[in-house]
DNA sequence: AGGCAATGTAAAGCAGGCTTGACTAACGGG
DNA sequence: CCCGTTAGTCAAGCCTGCTTTACATTGCCT
């Protein structure tokens, strides 16, 4: 499960840190996912989604879709 | 978090067991997140979206989200 | 050099997703 | 009436998401 989570907080200059609180989670949660630890939970997806005002598809991608090679 | 699984798969015509051979899960992991018990996992709630031809968000709906009242 | 912000990482523990197995109840078809 | 299918539910156990605390690293600013 790819996610382009760095890649929006980082257009919005936030830290992780910055995000998390955004968010209601740890710091530590927000790196894990952009570093692939794991998952969110989906109300968790939901919230990152809504967020950034992405549908959650546009956020992570499975691993089942292929993705498509250039913007 | 509401779902339109139930609808979804009796629109179908399949069975709770047919849906989670589908999804690759267990019969009681289909009707707990049908009944509400709990939430799918984020790799999950793709599978079902997937395999339905939807949007998650079409599928899930986030408690934070105000919902359409009629179709 | 010293201090601070940001990031990465690890360990331990709790909560929640998911599994198997089993039981119950409702229904329709022989 | 019995049988098979479907759905709902419970219990025990495992794995994963998420938390807190803590430490190391890098880079920037005085």
């Amino acid at each position: 499960m790819n996610n382009r989570l760095k890649i929006l907080r980082a257009e919005r200059s936030w830290s992780q840190g910055d995000l998390a609180d955004r968010l209601g989670v740890s710091r530590q949660s927000v790196n894990a996912i952009e570093t692939g630890k794991y998952d969110p939970s989906l109300p968790l997806a939901f919230r990152i989604a809504e967020l950034f005002g992405l549908a959650i598809e546009q956020v992570f991608s499975s691993p089942t879709q292929h993705q498509s090679k250039a913007i």
